[in-house]
DNA sequence: TTAAGAATGGGAATCATTCTCATTTATGTC
DNA sequence: GACATAAATGAGAATGATTCCCATTCTTAA
């Protein structure tokens, strides 16, 4: 696997780089869509420990490799975050529990933005960041739940 | 105060009257503004029990009086859901840590609701929810931080 | 008023996340 | 390439929110 890149990618960021952290690109690229903590430890076959993973999450975050942002379940979900990655939203299915990228459109984000820094003016709040998520589900029937528990 | 009206609201959605349910929902109407579990607990100068407290939330939202969401810190808020509620959604103030409920206004909320037939229509997924949740800081200095801890 | 079911209180259990600290690893220098 | 130092890791304990359990107490409808 091509872990060059991701080493690379560490270096030009200016973060050191070690296994965990290369592992989880890696996962992340390999499977390029949002994975949960879960999700990593399993596919990285417990060859992490927990608390390094939510350290090395933290650290890529602020590296702004990756975001994270949170399921309706609220469980913590990782997604990479290139150059070239735009804005987009998530659409999260409950039945096959899946998370899909979204982009909206130009011309409905830029009515997005221009309606946000109105509503900006009128509370007096420096707006500076916005989520738009959906919830819906595919007709898969033999779902697991999104729900917790 | 008017427990009368919560009381009646309680019996026409058909669940029984109890005083936990009763004091939550006067809270809520007292301060007409999204509240935390802490929030009640302390508002209530803790008469009710922690566990009865999500309980109640439980039942209360299963009966369609209240909606909970979370906050970007990952804290259960709850909004009372009045027939006359409409649908908003919520700008967060990281500084002075409020909640405030937005409208967008028909035209856009109906150009969202094309938007989403599409994409529900691309994903073959079936939209029954969407939120879209704003946060920025207003110009008070002396501040709490939204994020936990 | 009473019986039967529904809801509560309180504490234990669970689950995700964070913290602590002793050990290991990465990096820059010689 | 070996070394010293700072940085990161692993393992488990601690924390915080939420859920569960069950014996006791309310509500309701007759």
């Amino acid at each position: 696997m091509d872990t060059d890149h991701v080493r690379t990618l560490l270096k030009q960021r200016g973060i050191t780089v070690t296994e965990p952290r290369v592992l989880v690109l890696s996962l992340l690229m390999k499977w390029d869509t949002p994975l949960s903590v879960n999700d990593i430890m399993e596919k990285s076959k417990h060859s992490i420990a927990l608390s390094t993973l939510y350290r090395v999450l933290a650290d890529l975050s602020s590296a702004k490799i990756i975001t994270t942002f949170s399921s309706p379940n609220q469980k913590l979900l990782v997604e990479l975050l290139g150059e070239e990655t735009e804005h987009h939203h998530h659409l999260y299915c409950e039945s096959c529990e899946k998370v899909f990228d979204v982009s909206l459109g130009e011309e409905l984000e830029e009515m997005i933005e221009r309606l946000i820094s109105k509503i900006g003016e009128t509370h007096q709040i420096d707006i500076r960041e916005h989520s738009f998520e959906m919830y819906g589900s595919c007709n898969n029937t033999g779902q697991h739940s999104l729900r917790r528990k």
